[in-house]
DNA sequence: ACTTAACCGAGACGGTACGTCCAGTCTTACT
DNA sequence: AGTAAGACTGGACGTACCGTCTCGGTTAAGT
């Protein structure tokens, strides 16, 4: 593979700004809540003009998702020895990642932007599906080498299903993530796709 | 009950207007989407003030909810003789009022704009919900009925799997409704209520 | 004549709106200068929103010049016995409409935005020299009513050469306005049309 | 005098960029005007940094002044034999200078720049108007040899009465520079002055 | 027939955010 | 030290909406 790496030429960009500015685009975005965050108060509080931001991110959107899921899905892929046990830790951990606050003040107003804008719509599934979908693969591969029957099933689908109940039980209804939540969802997940 | 029935005085609401602001919001947000429709657009087009439209309604999130939900959820309760084969018919109900075209267009910032303020939340439940709930209820008891075995399953998180998953895959991630998306959804959750 | 008189209708403009705007915009150019004079400033002074602006004019060149000129050209036709008396009058009288501290820090930037714009251009003629022409005639006539030798002199020329003299002396130079300057520029100008 | 003369240090400035410079900033300002043009074109089209510009020139006035009046006033000092048609000359000579193109285009806002700019007010005088007013004193001084009757005259207030009325008629009120204007002009003057 | 009161269309109101542009400065690597 | 490139802060631009308010005028019900 050929890099290019095309020499960069000009004041490189500041990476102080750039990390101030997701640093202050998660607060007020906590605080105020994602309908009312604008960019322009962000740039005022990050002591940013606002092109720095505009250089950086399309819109508001883009800058909101980086700034409130960076802290990298860092998770470890769930081993308790069962499909239900490893299914239950992975939506307990998809429940704390949408309990954040800021993540709890951002979702819902973001996903109406992404769902709004074809041209980002691919970035959720590429991107904000894409490190809970390898590890509910990896979860499904321990599961058949554990001799359990794990029929052709459509992991897309299952995905969907535990991130969207998640979502709409903690994003769009804000009911509080009960601690019996992660257990119930996954059991009905892990029965339903044994009994296939 | 005791109705207070206040006798209205002056000049009665016109019924004209009131349903042409409905009729041309759910066109708006169908040709330009929630985000860019602004009530301003809507009483221009509809040949009306905007305090006419801001005497019946509170903002553009009502306005929109009774214009885009209006076609009253006259869907039958499905009976099939199997739970699977109800909730399959229940889950294809729910994908096509999601589907069509002036729902598709307001969901995402329809629920986005109720998320976000705390009054509007409990409307999600209790107008939006209701309906499929009660269908999911009736689901329950024939099943019961019938002697199929439908431990004291929680029903709200069940619906809320369906709904949640159902808007995740159409409403936000804007994925087609494969005729095969209800078959795959409704037997998950029928084996995984059953094997309980 | 037929007066269309179209009836106006909806709310009808705030008059002291308007007032506030005017004042406002005079006493920030005075403060400030012309081109340091924001119409954002001016709203948020007179406390105002910034369309209440935009819909009466169409820019800052527009409203500078309304609030600037329109203390109204009542200065008297002068009326010495003498040509060139009358042209000393007139020019005072010059002199002391762009020395007022609003128009001598509009005007340099004023005129250079209405000389920018074609549209505006017209504007020059027809509504700011308008009221120095018709004195200027009437002193003619006066002349003329003497006996005195006014030949058919080209009156636009005369005035363009009085204002622009003037203009160039105060507006641009920023001199002071000498006390002579008034008899100087009126005597050449007198004894230059005297003598043709 | 002691030139100090300090020996230069590091790379001398380039002479190419300097050209370029004054010759993209009198394309520009004749393409889009005075006020529409910015540092920040004149650098990219010239390919030049911004810095290379400001550090030679303080600013859009003084690039554009440089740029546009640097077809240094070679005129020759006319010699008609007359007072009044020298004076004819050397107000076409002012009408030539100020109906060039990149002239015409520059005038209005680079004067209320100089205008607006107290530290270059001075500047209007000292360069802008020294070699007319040399030009100016020559014809004086010749009409004097010739034995023509030319009092003590304020030699400042003509020429400012002739700039001023040149530079109105066409710099601001944007009227074409008919043949006759200089004469009209010149003879007023001339016939002022003389009768005095 | 006359009053009363809420309705109506129209559009102006104060305010806020948008996304773009420019000024003038600064920071790279290179010459 | 000068250079091209381009990022930096700061702030104005003119537009679009929001939700409220103010007109003149309309439409009933209660007198």
């Amino acid at each position: 593979m050929v890099t290019a790496k095309t020499t960069p030429r000009g004041r490189p960009r500041d990476a102080r700004a750039h990390a101030a500015i997701l640093t202050t685009a998660a607060e007020l975005v906590t605080e105020t809540g994602y309908a009312a965050m604008s960019l322009g108060a962000v740039a005022a509080r990050a002591r940013v003009g606002k092109d720095t931001i505009y250089r950086r991110w399309s819109g508001k959107a883009e800058l909101v998702y980086e700034a409130v899921f960076t802290t990298t899905d860092t998770a470890p892929v769930p081993d308790t020895g069962t499909l239900e046990g490893d299914l239950t830790v992975l939506v307990q951990q998809l429940i704390d990642e949408f309990s954040a606050p800021a993540a709890a003040a951002a979702l819902p107003g973001l996903l109406a932007d992404f769902a709004a804008a074809p041209e980002l719509r691919a970035t959720i599934r590429s991107a904000f599906l894409a490190p809970a979908k390898q590890r509910l693969a990896d979860v499904f591969d321990r599961a058949r080498a554990r001799g359990e029957t794990v029929p052709g099933v459509e992991s897309d689908l299952v995905l969907d299903s535990l991130v969207g109940t998640v979502l709409f039980r903690l994003g769009i209804l804000g009911e509080p993530a009960s601690p019996r939540l992660a257990r119930s969802v996954a059991g009905i997940a892990a029965k339903g796709i044994e009994a296939r």
